[in-house]
Order: C-alpha cells, then sequence, then structure tokens
DNA sequence: GTTAGTTCAGTTGAAAGCAATATTATCGGCTAC
DNA sequence: AGCCGATAATATTGCTTTCAACTGAACTAACGA
C-alpha cells in the first residue's frame, strides 16, 4: 500500500491568486475602451477620413513619448477605418521599423509589406527597385487604399536615411487605382525637423500629438484595468495611486503603471497575501527598476562591462566613508585599474580615447554620474560616480564577477 | 593684488583601419521548352 | 533560354585606433601701486 506522493507543482496549482486574468495587464492588450485619449483619438480620425471618401489622404505623423498609447490608439483608428469602409476598400499594413531582423532596412521592410500582400520575395538577392514594382504591382490591381503604420519610424530613418520615404510618397504618383497613406509613429519629437525638406512637404501634412498622462488619468486607466484584470477587493486603492503616481513621474508612462500593477500583484502572490498593497508596489519598483539595470548592464560590451567593475571595484577600495566625495574615481585612476583588470582577464586593452567615450556612454545610460573638473595645473579630467547603489550594486557586482575576475 | 602666460591630464572631433556581416554579382548546373 | 542555389566579390557596419586641436583652472612670473 503506498501513499500517493502529492505533485510538487500542486501548491502552486492551488494557491490562490489576486489575479482574475492576469493578461489585461500585458501591453499588447487593447482594450475595448481607450481612456482619456478622446482628443487624439478624434485628430486621427479627421485625418484618415478622407480615404473614406476617395481621396488619398494626407500622410500623418503621429508624436509622443513611449507608452502614451501612440501604437495602441493608431490601431484602433485603423481597425475602426477598416470595417467602416465599404466601397474602396482599406488595407492596414502595421510595421514595426525597431525590430532587428524584420524592417530595420529599407529592402526588409518592403519584404515585409509584400509578404502582408501574399506575396514571397527573397530574403535577399533582388534590387529594391524590383521589389517596388512588384508592389506596385501586386497593390494596383484594384481600387484601395494601403494604410502604412510605420511604427517607430525614427529608428528607421536613423538607420538608413530618409530617402525611402520620398520613394513611397513618389508611389502614389505611379499607382492608377490604388493609393498609399503613410502613418509614421514616433517617439522623438524632432524627427521631423531632421527630415528631408523635399520629405517633410509631401509628408507631414498631418501631425498629432500624445501628450503624457497625468497621474490622475493613469489612475483611471488603471482603475478600470484592476477591476477586471484582479479578483474584487483585491487591489487596495492606495497601491493603484502609488503606481500611478510613481508612473506619472517617469514621463506619464502607461506602460510602466501596467508594469508596476501586474508585479506588485505577482509579489502580493508569492508571499501569500490575499491584497495588492502598496508596499507591494514599492517592491514592485525597486524590482522593475533593478531588472532594468541589470538588463542593460547584460547588454554591453565587455569591455563597457569591464570598466564598470572597474568602476566598482576601485570604488570600493576606497576607505570607508560615507562622505560622497570619497566615492569619486579620476579617469586616469580608473583607467589605470582598468588596464590592470583586462590583463587579469587577458582582454584587450583599449586606448584611453575609446575609454572615454565608453565613460561617456554609461554615464549616458545612468549607470555612472560623470562630470568635467579642471585640477587647473594638475590637469582636466573626468571625476566619475557610480549611479547604483546598496542592493542593486551588489547584484551588478555579483553579475559581473561571474563573468570577470 | 593684478594680469598674462604656462601647464597638465585628459576630452573631443575627424579620419582612417579592420574585421565581421550584409548585399550584389557571377557562374555552373538543372529544368522546361 | 530561364531559373536556382552556391560562391565569389563588394559594400556596409560597428568598433577601435591615430592624430591633433582644445580645455580651463592652478600655478608662475612679471607688473605696477
Amino acid at each position: 500500500m503506498r501513499l500517493v506522493e502529492p505533485n510538487l507543482f500542486s501548491k502552486y496549482i492551488h494557491q490562490p491568486t489576486v489575479f482574475a486574468n492576469k493578461s489585461l495587464l500585458s501591453p499588447h492588450h487593447v482594450p475595448a475602451k481607450i481612456a482619456h485619449r478622446e482628443v487624439e483619438i478624434g485628430q486621427l480620425t479627421a485625418a484618415l477620413a478622407p480615404i473614406l471618401r476617395g481621396y488619398g489622404s494626407a500622410n500623418v505623423f503621429i508624436y509622443g513619448n513611449c507608452g502614451t498609447g501612440k501604437t495602441i490608439c493608431s490601431r484602433f483608428v485603423a481597425s475602426q477605418l477598416v470595417t467602416a469602409s465599404k466601397k474602396p476598400v482599406v488595407r492596414v499594413v502595421y510595421i514595426n521599423c525597431k525590430l532587428k531582423k524584420v524592417a530595420d532596412t529599407e529592402y526588409r521592410l518592403l519584404t515585409q509589406i509584400l509578404r502582408e500582400f501574399g506575396e514571397t520575395v527573397p530574403d535577399t538577392g533582388l534590387p529594391t527597385d524590383v521589389l517596388y514594382r512588384r508592389f506596385v504591382a501586386a497593390v494596383d490591381e484594384r481600387q484601395q487604399t494601403i494604410v502604412l503604420i510605420l511604427d517607430e519610424i525614427d529608428a528607421l530613418v536613423r538607420k538608413v536615411g530618409d530617402e525611402f520615404l520620398y520613394n513611397f510618397v513618389r508611389l502614389n504618383t505611379e499607382l492608377q487605382k490604388a493609393r498609399i497613406t503613410i502613418l509614421g509613429i514616433t517617439n522623438d519629437l524632432a524627427f521631423r525637423d531632421n527630415l528631408d525638406q523635399r520629405i517633410k512637404s509631401s509628408l507631414g501634412e498631418e501631425e498629432v500629438l500624445f501628450k503624457p498622462y497625468t497621474a490622475s488619468q493613469l489612475k483611471d486607466i488603471l482603475d478600470e484595468r484592476a477591476s477586471e484584470a484582479f479578483n474584487t477587493g483585491a487591489v487596495e486603492p492606495a497601491a493603484i495611486n502609488k503606481c500611478a503616481a510613481l508612473a506619472a513621474q517617469e514621463h506619464g508612462d502607461a506602460r510602466r503603471a501596467l508594469d508596476l500593477l501586474r508585479v506588485a500583484g505577482e509579489i502580493a502572490d508569492r508571499n501569500g497575501e490575499e491584497t495588492v498593497s502598496e508596499q507591494h508596489t514599492d517592491v514592485a519598483e525597486r524590482r522593475l527598476d533593478t531588472d532594468r539595470v541589470i538588463e542593460t548592464i547584460k547588454a554591453q560590451p565587455k569591455q563597457t562591462q569591464t570598466i564598470l567593475f572597474a568602476a566598482i571595484t576601485s570604488a570600493e577600495a576606497r576607505p570607508a566613508t560615507d562622505r560622497w566625495a570619497d566615492k569619486r574615481l579620476l579617469t586616469g585612476d580608473l583607467y589605470a585599474s582598468y588596464c590592470t583588470l583586462c590583463q587579469r582577464n587577458n582582454l584587450k586593452v583599449l586606448t584611453p580615447r575609446r575609454f572615454s567615450d565608453l565613460i561617456g556612454e554609461l554615464d549616458t545610460l545612468g549607470i555612472v554620474a560623470t562630470r568635467i573638473i579642471s585640477k587647473g595645473r594638475y590637469g582636466r579630467m573626468r571625476e566619475i560616480m557610480l549611479s547604483v547603489n546598496g542592493e542593486l550594486l551588489e547584484k551588478v557586482k555579483d553579475y559581473l564577477a561571474l563573468r570577470l575576475n
């Protein structure tokens, strides 16, 4: 007679959870109603409306920081457009230009579009003008309007220049029956200024600006999502307020707000608690911050990591005072300890020139803070301070120590 | 005490080298006429 | 002849180095009161 072993996972399966439907908190979830974007949606609709009357509509540019609902709203409006269109057929092609290997060159962009139309295109080999002809052939056989949503278009323009935009605009003169409307989405507010004059005049006819959400708007959004995503009463209002407030500080990023709330819920679950409280939100914020920093550091090339590790170890080697001034490193000293660290790891030692640039990069990433100081007769150099500290610093150090010595 | 000039220790910008990838061009083999 | 895939040739990138101009306050020395 043998006792039935309880499955290892059974305790997790039956563990109570605060979530009713966690997927509603995912950034990919498209809510039935998009709150607090009525104005923007209105502008967008007005800009695209001429399509339904058969006129080729103006091209539209959408600006706004990340997490302000640009993508969701444009997809929403585009889908409405498709359902509303009867006679002049409207087709929407959504392409995220930032995805590596998918649409980060003109060729790949075209390939991607052609595939949407069921054309088979080789990954490489054809000249781009052939692709343009294929596109014209595929599209022009009937009366239709193509709405081309180019998300993160700034990334593509930065990479391959703005020529391709001109090509697309020019296509309209070549097409007999079909029309193309470009809907460019970017979070670079200065994007338009950097475009070629020619393109600017033919492209930027309509602009919609997405402002960051305010804390109270974020709160509304969270309230609405939370009511369905969580079990009733499982989230304390204070927790939601905190999430909204924190995300509002970060340029009103709704994605951030939802992430905070989701992670807070996960933490509550793990602790076996029945409600999500403000404390959970605080922990969630730290978690997300830590993850973000660790992720960016992981993504850095080995040389940059080495420099950072050198900075951490030499900052620790300083006499144990709490004064900030004593944690400062100077370029020369750091370069020296970087050199020894490289030798110990059999890494190539970069020149001071490159070293200087990499320090600058760590600065822009917000991992160290630097400023240039002049010590008069004793030269001019950068003063470097670590921006991470405490628990996070330990984690970073541990990670780097695994890869280096 | 002021002023003009030096000096140091890197910082910064431009240009060029180099290796890894990505694109193009070319070529031989294969199939269908 | 036309198409295909493989391979060679060429271009593009991303990362670095080299070279050289630049920086700005501490330090020095000369100046004038």
